[in-house]
Order: C-alpha cells, then sequence, then structure tokens
DNA sequence: AATGAATGAGGCTTCATTCAT
DNA sequence: CATGAATGAAGCCTCATTCAT
C-alpha cells in the first residue's frame, strides 16, 4: 500500500475503440481474478479473455497492479453511489426503517454475487496504493458517521451508548455476513432467510 | 481445494532439533504469509525467518501447500478446542448469557490477533485439501448447530423463527467483527466497546 | 515411459521467427544431449545454446521432458522414412543383396553420425510417453518383419529355421555395431572395413 | 571422463564390518541405478536401502561417481574374468567352436540379466574417470586381438580379410545383442533361439 | 496501435555433501 | 564410526514486462 509510482492508467481513452478495450479488460480481470485469485491471474490469461495481447493491456495499464487499482476504484465507485442513493433515502422514522434496510441489503447482495472474492482482494489483499485504499476507508467512515445520525433517531431512546460504535459495528457485520453468504451460501440458508435475520438482528439491536 | 497428494509432512521429526525446526518453520511461516500472503510469501523467505536453510524446510514439508495445511490444521485445532470449551461452559439460563459471551469473545479476539489474516487465507485461500477444509467447516457447522439449540433455550419466546438461520448469522458477523476489527483497528473503538456492543447486538437479537 | 500429460508442444509456430526459435532449441538440445546426457542438459543451457531465453524456449515446450520428445518424433520419422526407402528398393534376388545393403549401412551410418547417442536416448532413455515409444518399436518390428520376409527369398535354401529370430537378430546386431563404431570408432577400422565385415556377416548368414 | 581427484575409495575396508558395509552399498547402488538411472539415483535412497546411513555411506565414498566407479571396476573385473576363462579353454580346431561359443553366450547372458543398463552406464554415460575407462577398453582390445587369432585358425581358408575388423565386428555384434535381448527380450525369442541365431551368424561368418 | 514472440528475474524444489551429536 | 539433520548450489519453470514487426 506504499508505491504510488506507475499506477495510474496510461492514458484518458478518449476514443470509443480503446473505452471499449479498457472496459473488456477490466471485466476480464475481475473474472480472472475472482476465479484464481491476484497472484495466479495472469497478464496473458486476462488479456486472453478480453479478447486483445497482452501488448495491448500494456498499453492501457503500466502494470498488472494498476488493472487491480482501476478495478478497486469502479468497485469505490459503485460503493459510493450505493452509499449515497442508500442514505439520500434513508428513513426518518423507525417505521420506514425495515423495508429500507431490506432493500438496502437486497442491493448490497446483488453487488457482491457477481464478484464476491473481489472486495476482499481489495479491501485486504494487495497492493493498493495508499490514496486509494484511503479513499475506501473514507466511503466508509462517512457511511459509519451519517449510520450513527440516523440511528441516534431511530433506535429506543438510551439504547445506543455510542452510536459510531454501533454503527461501526453494524456496518462490519453486515459486510461479513453479506460476504461469508456470496462465498459459501450455506445449504439451509437462502437469501430471504439471510435478509431476514439480519433485519431482525438490526432491529433488535435498536430495540424495536 | 481438491489435490490430495503430497500434503502430508514428510517426516515425524523425532530429535528435539528437528522437532524445533519444524515449530520455527511453522512459526515464520505463520508470519510471512501473515505480512505478505501466501503467494508472496516464498519458501526462501520463510526459512531465511525461521533461520534455517532451504533444504530444511522441503526436509520436514514436501511443498509450500503443505505448510499451509500444517498451519491449518494446527488453526483448526486451536478452533476446535475454543469451540469445545466454550460449549462446555455454555449458560443455561439468560442471566449468565452475556458473561459467557464476553469471555467467549475476548477469547476470539486474543486469538485472532496474532494472526488476523491466517483465518481467511484458510477459510477462502487457495491450496487446502477437501479434508482439512471439510474439517474447517464441519467445526463451524457444529458450533451453528449447538448454538442454534442453546440460543432456542435462551431467547425470548417466538423470537427465533429459525433458530439456525439466526445462530449461522451471529456466528458469522461474530466472525466478522473480529477479523475487520483486528486487522484495521478503527481509532475510536477499543477492544472493550467491540464486546460491549456485540453483546449488545446479541442481547437484542433475543430480545434481551 | 507413462506419463502422458504435458508432453506436446505448446504451440505450433506460425510466424517464421518462431519456427526458426523452435527449429535452434531442437537443434541445440540435440547437441546438449548428446554431449552431457539428459539428465546433464539442462533447459538452462539448452537455451543458451540455440542463442534464446529460457522464457522462449519454454513458450514451445511445456518441459524438459517434452523436448525430448520432440527430438524423438523427428528421429523416428527420419527412421521410418529410411526403412520406407529401404524397403521400397529392397532387392529381389541375391546378386542385388550385397550393393543394397552397403547403400543401407551407409545410410544408417550417415544417420547416427551426427547424434550416436541419441538413439538410445530415445529407445532406453527414459520420459518418452508410451505412444511415442510403442511407435518407435513398430518401426523395428515392421522392418523385422519385412527382413523376415526378405531374407527368406534371398538365403540358401535351408538356411533359415526360424526368418524372423534371423531379421531380429541381424537387425540389432547391425544398429548396435552402428551404434558402437559411430560412438567410439576404433583407431584400426574405418567406415569401409565396417561395412565389409557386416556385409561378409549378413552374407555368411545367408550362405552366400 | 576427466577429473581424477577424489574417486578412490576412502579407506580400505580391512575390518569385517566394514567390508559388509560397502559390499551393501554397491549392491544397493546396483539396484538403484539400475532401476533409475544415474542422475535419478540418489545418494539417500541408495544408503537407505543398503540399510545404512547417508553419513555412513560418504564414509566409505567420498562422492556418488566414486560408487559407480566402483561398480564399474567390478564390473571390468568380472569382464576380465569370463574374457580369462573363455580365452583358456578356447577351442583349438574347428569342431570345438560351437559348444565353446554357447557356453560363452550363456555366461554372458547370465552376467547381463541382473542388471543389463548397468553395463551402459558403465561404458557410455557417466563420469569414469580415464584409467577406468582405459581399462574397460583394454580388456575388449585384448579380447578382440585374442579373437582375431583364434578366428583366424579357426575360419574357412581365405574367409578372413582383416581378422581384427572381424574379431571387432564380432564382439560388438554380440554384445549389443546380448544388451538388447536383456533389455527388451522379444516375445517372439527366447535364450535359445538368440544363441542359435549367433551360433549361426558367427559360424556363417567363418564359412563354416 | 496491435500483436505475440522474446526476455530474464525470481520462485519452487531436489539432492550431493557436510557436520553436530 | 554411525546417524540423520542441515546446508545451499543448481535445476526446472512461470509470468510480468518489453520490443520488433
Amino acid at each position: 500500500m506504499s508505491r504510488q509510482a506507475k499506477l495510474k492508467p496510461r492514458k484518458n481513452p478518449t476514443q470509443r475503440r480503446a473505452r471499449e478495450t479498457v472496459e473488456a479488460i477490466l471485466v476480464a480481470a475481475a473474472q480472472v481474478f475472482e476465479a484464481r485469485g491476484y497472484a495466479r491471474g495472469t497478464t496473458d490469461r486476462i488479456a486472453a479473455r478480453a479478447g486483445v495481447s497482452v501488448g495491448s493491456l500494456y498499453q492501457y495499464f503500466p502494470n498488472k497492479d494498476a488493472i487491480l487499482v482501476a478495478l478497486a476504484e469502479r468497485h469505490i465507485e459503485q460503493g459510493t453511489q450505493l452509499v449515497e442513493a442508500m442514505l439520500t433515502s434513508a428513513p426518518r422514522d423507525p417505521d420506514q426503517l425495515e423495508p429500507w434496510l431490506r432493500r438496502l441489503l437486497a442491493a448490497l447482495l446483488a453487488q457482491h454475487r457477481a464478484q464476491p472474492r473481489l472486495q476482499h482482494l481489495i479491501l485486504e489483499g494487495l497492493p493498493l496504493p495508499d490514496d486509494v485504499h484511503d479513499r475506501a476507508v473514507a466511503i466508509e467512515d462517512r457511511l459509519t458517521r451519517e449510520l450513527a445520525g440516523l440511528l441516534t433517531g431511530l433506535a429506543d431512546p438510551g439504547r445506543l451508548a455510542q452510536p459510531t460504535a454501533t454503527a461501526w459495528t453494524l456496518v462490519h457485520a453486515i459486510q461479513g455476513l453479506v460476504h461469508d453468504f456470496t462465498i459459501h451460501p450455506p445449504a439451509d440458508l437462502d437469501e430471504v432467510d439471510l435478509i431476514d435475520e439480519i433485519v431482525a438482528m438490526v432491529l433488535g439491536r435498536l430495540g424495536r
């Protein structure tokens, strides 16, 4: 998480053809990393799956790490959008909490389903430069803080001694659950059950 | 998670020196994998950190994967012991639930602190033979089932529609939280806060 | 002589440069194996002598064994052609036997001179997959059988109790002689002498 | 065939125990080299099969090559004895040639049967110091010369233009046949057939 | 720009040999 | 002397990256 150099895409692809190539590479990379992990996802394989040559791949990315970084940026972008959307539509009174939560969870699960491992690759795994990592953390912080405020208004009075701690805990509990569920879905638990359980857990925590 | 061959340790070291060497290798491997991930943790580096030569490493482990397997077996062994101990001392009435839970969480956190990433390497990471992976999953299943029974007895009547689903959810939520907390401890949340929050979340879920 | 996997060439080189590289590698490998034996002929050395990098070598051959296999296939190909040519021009009456035999021996000696040890590497040496080895044996069988028929027609009547046995014996005697002669040419025996002797031996055997 | 240093046994084992150990090592080495070739016959495996530790092996042999050399010396010793015995009992008139030849061939075949590949390991393969190699060649030369004299007396007059060349040819033809036969015995040819054929070939060459 | 052949540092592993016990 | 643990040079192979076409 330290080397800053050589991680930015080589050029802003302005021509349509180039944009499509970059797109294809990123999609391919996501699939390859997902399937084989970062270390075993070779640039050759990514290029092949993207339908281009390695040479072309290096035309748009200075090195392999840069592909992961680009992927991370997209992921963060999407995360940001989801967070924004959800906070915008956040409920003001307790009655609206449950349906809102259900929508949020459904969206989260959908987002993970495609590439469940990618999330971890990005958050823990590997060579993200500091600024990218910081941005990811920042979104999460923002979410935590906003949620803390939100929860304070929604919880049973006196229930939340430390709203921030509660928010952090709920955010991470939910993230972990979504991750585990998409990676190894348990045989006797479908998505609706999971959502039911998470909702019960959150509402329980708020005394509702 | 499939190849079975060549993953068992090569010899049971009988001499004291040999046992120490194996121990040193495992400790070094845990640190190296922890710090750099499996793929980037080279056998040379492991040997160097263990203070032995690569040759010695390969005298006791037939290949790199076997080291991870040995580490996993240790980890699973510890996990099993923790689960057994906790289930043995499991509370019979609601009043005892909280202190029991606090002890459990403290133990879990302690166990993770040393090598937080190892857990994921083992549960998701690549090269575990089926039987080892299955054993890891089996402990978790056992825990989930036992916990389901336990919770049923402790929860507010009518609160648990699907005890197994609830148990699965709580187990994974806690695991994720412990993991995230040990990897990136948030600045404004110490271990006691975390335990408080988890306790509140669990009790809340049970209607207590 | 058993594992089948991973012995076929990796790609059919289409570009001219690639074809030249493959050719250079095979030539270099033949020389290196010839000079130092299979085990001591390292891939690094082969690549160096071929004037390419190891990487290039592995672009066309999945592993070291595959190089030997490719060499063997060439050798077998040549052997097949020689056998075919000789059988096609095989003599029908005893008078033509001697000149035909001289031509055959000259061709055989020429073929061995370049890489005398290669023949043995292929016929005995280790890592040939079954099908390649079988093919080598098949040519020899064919030769033995055809020769048996041929000899029957050419020998002094009553001289050949078991034509197949005789053919086998002559084929292997000649092969051994050619091999020994090319590897350690005796000081007082030149190629013409050898051919004279073999001719005398064969004709003597047939009672001619 | 060049490095002279460090190839002689480390000590003349005078004590009985030591002699037995050396013997066990040589027997084991012969089997291991036979089964896996020189390069793949590891000193560990040889020691294990001999029932001693590697350390002990190195007590008696300065390095791996020295084992092969010792084996070669034994082989040469045996060859010398066989040659001596046969020359001593060599026939003086043509009638005795055939039975003598049959005995010789039976003895040769018996000698090869145990370790057919060893012969080649020693004669071509590997790192024999010059003096040992020279000694092997010397026996052969002696055999060739003596045989040349012998054949001259036994052949049809005028049949042998160059007795030495004939002797060389017959010696090598027979050696090759015995070797090939013991390594890959053809399905439809038993040992008696082979001897019959060789006898017919030799007698035919002499015009008998 | 695109292609894919070529490169070579670096990773995993083996095994002859040494040496402390 | 025997043992077997330890050593490390060297071999095989991969894959990120470069570069001629």
